[in-house]
DNA sequence: CCGTTTTGTAGTATTAATTCGACAATTGTG
DNA sequence: CACAATTGTCGAATTAATACTACAAAACGG
């Protein structure tokens, strides 16, 4: 059993260690603190499945699954993520992730979500589980649900944590008319009206 | 040694049991998922020092300090966060906690802060150690918590709730220049910088 | 495979917000 | 009480934000 943990939080990386050396007490388990070490080491020898927290600084965990995809098509990646929230989730999967679960699940559920990713299916936190089933349900009559797509989700999660315009144009290197734009999009497919909606919104779906 | 931890996460828990065995071979860890948990567990046993996430689902782990402070006036409180927020911080530190860690520093720094608050001495993540410095250095000192004008709640609230300057100032028939130095005053007296924090803090409080 | 929608990105013109400075009225305090 | 601090209020000048508009590239839907 050949793990490798990525997060970049050590004590989050030494938890999960930890819950696997339980299950599998010879099992080998590796912790990468970013994605750079991560598909450093997915490419460096032969792994069974690999756990990695979605958000990290620098190329997202997001950004490696997408790489890991490419060069290891057969290597399950579960997706960690604070956040048990849709639109997290459904990038995950749809970057090919073979299973997505919140950082608040029993140890127990852990080991249960790895063991169904070894043997190819797929993992989604109960929680959200439900609540997507839901979604795809209501999805035939109303309908206002719409997904907002990458750099508009990076902007929602900076103006939601109160960063202006102007600043989240000189982080993501994007001119100001830019960030407006897509925070017109994002509001008008979210149906806000304004900056406190966003924050609250994320607030209540614990986004940030 | 004997340690509790608490937090809502079993990895993050795992994790900081796994570190502290690592660096007290013979400590005694016990873990708590939750704020009334903890406040059992330190009732009932004589402990050295305690770990606790600071928000945590049902009493949160302010609430918690809070009751420990008055029960165990001297048991270090070593307080976790995701978030390396100042809000939040001096809040902690105002309820007298012994330290205030980000949960992603190294394992070497946690048992570091765990060192220091053990001496009776305050820990601070370094990362907000700067920002909090900057902050005495960059001007006057903003006392935290100074009372509101009514004037100023009142913009307050309607700022919390997402309103502009310029509704604001229609609403109560003043010219938006005053509604913007209200703002710059309550962001002031209440050390925020941005509308986002005021919904937050409001939402927090059940302000609105 | 081809037309349609969505996404990523800006420029220009217009509008809103902030900074800075100011000052009278009110409040607090030794 | 007298003097300092706080509060309520604003204008002018400067900056930031928004509304439109636009267009190429990518994704999607038949």
């Amino acid at each position: 059993m050949k793990v490798l943990v990525a997060d970049d939080h050590a004590i989050v990386r030494k938890g999960l260690k930890q819950i696997l050396l339980d299950e599998y007490p010879f099992g080998v388990i590796e912790e990468c603190a970013n994605a750079e070490e991560l598909l450093q080491k997915a490419n460096n020898g032969q792994w069974d499945v690999v756990i990695s927290d979605i958000s990290m600084p620098g190329r997202s965990g997001l950004e490696a699954l997408h790489q890991i995809r490419l060069s290891h098509p057969r290597l399950p990646v579960l997706i960690l993520s604070m956040h048990p929230e849709e639109q997290y989730a459904i990038r995950a999967l749809k970057a090919g992730a073979s299973g997505y679960c919140s950082k608040d699940l029993a140890h127990e559920e852990l080991v249960n979500a790895v063991r169904r990713v070894l043997t190819g299916k797929k993992y989604i936190t109960p929680s959200l589980a439900e609540t997507l089933a839901t979604q795809l349900d209501e999805e035939s009559q109303p309908e206002p649900y719409k997904r907002l797509s990458d750099r508009e989700f990076d902007v929602f999660k900076l103006l939601a944590t109160g960063k202006s315009v102007s600043e989240i144009a000189e982080i993501l290197s994007l001119s100001a008319t830019t960030i407006s734009t897509y925070r017109a999009r994002v509001l008008a497919k979210m149906s806000l009206k304004t900056n406190a909606d966003l924050t609250r919104y994320a607030l209540e779906k614990k986004l940030i």
